[in-house]
DNA sequence: GCAAAAGTGTTCTATGTACACCCATGT
DNA sequence: ACATGGGTGTACATAGAACACTTTTGC
């Protein structure tokens, strides 16, 4: 595949990974997926998901592929974009390996395999892995997990990708829980946010049922996700001054 | 360098290559600095500065030296970001060459060396070479360019990076051209522009000197950048509906 | 009836916009 | 004087925050 690449006067030969920070929002709290390393190096410590780009398929298919793999179908629903790359000189004692860092969202309802292929992944909660309540990660992940949920946290904002963490139909109370499970912090009036999502075009698409009266309270309208991707005017997060 | 990287099963070795798009506003004109190729592939073609990643550098390094080596001295007040990475398999007929793309900001001042060392580099209007009045890229440059202006035009929205394209003293009014130039239409009105500049803590900080009355009309105030990084609130592009 | 969750109404304030008007300079 | 660009004042419309209040359910 290399074919003239010899003939890069500086080219030092590389290995290029892709890596999924996966995130979640279950029990109010957002989540990451991570997997044990069953080999050196770092063997035993938790990371993203992922494996090296082949030289035939693109970044986002590389991305695909390491979701796929973890997710096998019911990937469906989810949402992936690229977040950055990352190339520091010692970031893996194998040797010059460049990875770029992929996002992806998925809704409350999906549950990891168990242990399927002799690899172990679960979920953590984000905020318990920056406070150290829980495993160190392999590498730089810990930066680049960072750095996707700042990215989530800031798309929250301007983008309707709230709705890539709900199940298909949705109340605006949920999507209200993952605005203050993404954020940490409450997203203002419940009130006044419901009519923010039901007055931006296109953000949800109202149905005609509601949910079954199972809970306490009155039932709510179920909405679906609609075809807008960008949130004018935005919703954004409390407490700026 | 690649020591371990051997024992990666999947591994395919790929070069990693560093692109920085250069921006700058000349004559009221965002621009792109371009080098014309001097080897093979697409020898004649025009492409953004780069080059290959040593495995003993960081990607900011990588994207640092590249504009050292087009800027020589005079890039300290540039600014540099990483801007995403681009590997599709057929992008580069040489092989396996994944790019990672930055994008740097220069002020109007500065002037591309004449052909220093061979190679020929000069601005050109992002416009005219979106709209087919310039050269045509080589690789997937022209790709990675748009999203380096529709980059620039999102964050000129709610950072303070406006100021990097700027000389060192400024008045109100070449920021207010900086935003016109870069995203092509009329930021609003001139008066309120300059109340929602001044009133944003940190974007602008004013200093005791005006402009030498050389043109037409009344000196203005010079201000230098603040240290602030975020608008709050955003100074949002109009039409918008 | 009471608690809980959904949803509506209303008031107050902050912010954005449009546009009139004044200021300082060169010709 | 007047054209030109810099800068202030002000009125109007609208968007957001706070909070009271009504609706619909389970217990």
């Amino acid at each position: 595949v290399l074919t003239d690449l010899a003939r890069l006067p500086e080219a030092e030969a590389a290995a290029v990974e892709v890596d999924v920070a996966v995130l979640n929002v279950r029990s109010g709290r957002l989540h990451a997926l991570l997997v044990e390393r069953t080999v050196e190096p770092q063997l035993g410590r938790w990371s993203l998901p992922g494996h090296i780009k082949a030289s035939s398929e693109s970044l986002d298919a590389a991305a695909d592929r390491a979701l796929g793999e973890m997710l096998g179908s019911g990937m469906e629903g989810s949402h992936v974009e690229q977040l950055a790359s990352y190339g520091d000189p010692d970031r893996d004692p194998r040797g010059h390996v460049v990875v770029v860092a992929y996002l992806a969202l998925l809704p409350e309802a999906w549950v990891p395999p168990p242990a399927s292929g002799g690899i172990v992944a679960r979920f953590w909660a984000v905020d318990d892995l920056a406070h150290g309540y829980g495993p160190a990660l392999a590498f730089d992940h810990d930066r680049i997990l960072a750095d996707a949920v700042e990215r989530v946290r800031s798309k929250l904002e301007y983008t309707t990708l709230a709705t890539r963490f709900v199940p298909d139909p949705f109340t605006i109370g949920e999507l209200f829980d993952v605005y203050r499970a993404v954020w940490g912090v409450d997203p203002g009036d419940k009130a006044n946010f419901s009519r923010k999502v039901k007055g931006t075009q296109g953000f949800v698409v109202r149905t005609a049922r509601t949910t079954a009266p199972s809970g306490r309270g009155r039932p709510s309208m179920l909405y679906t996700a609609g075809p807008a991707t960008r949130l004018h005017p935005p919703i954004l997060r409390p407490l700026r001054r």
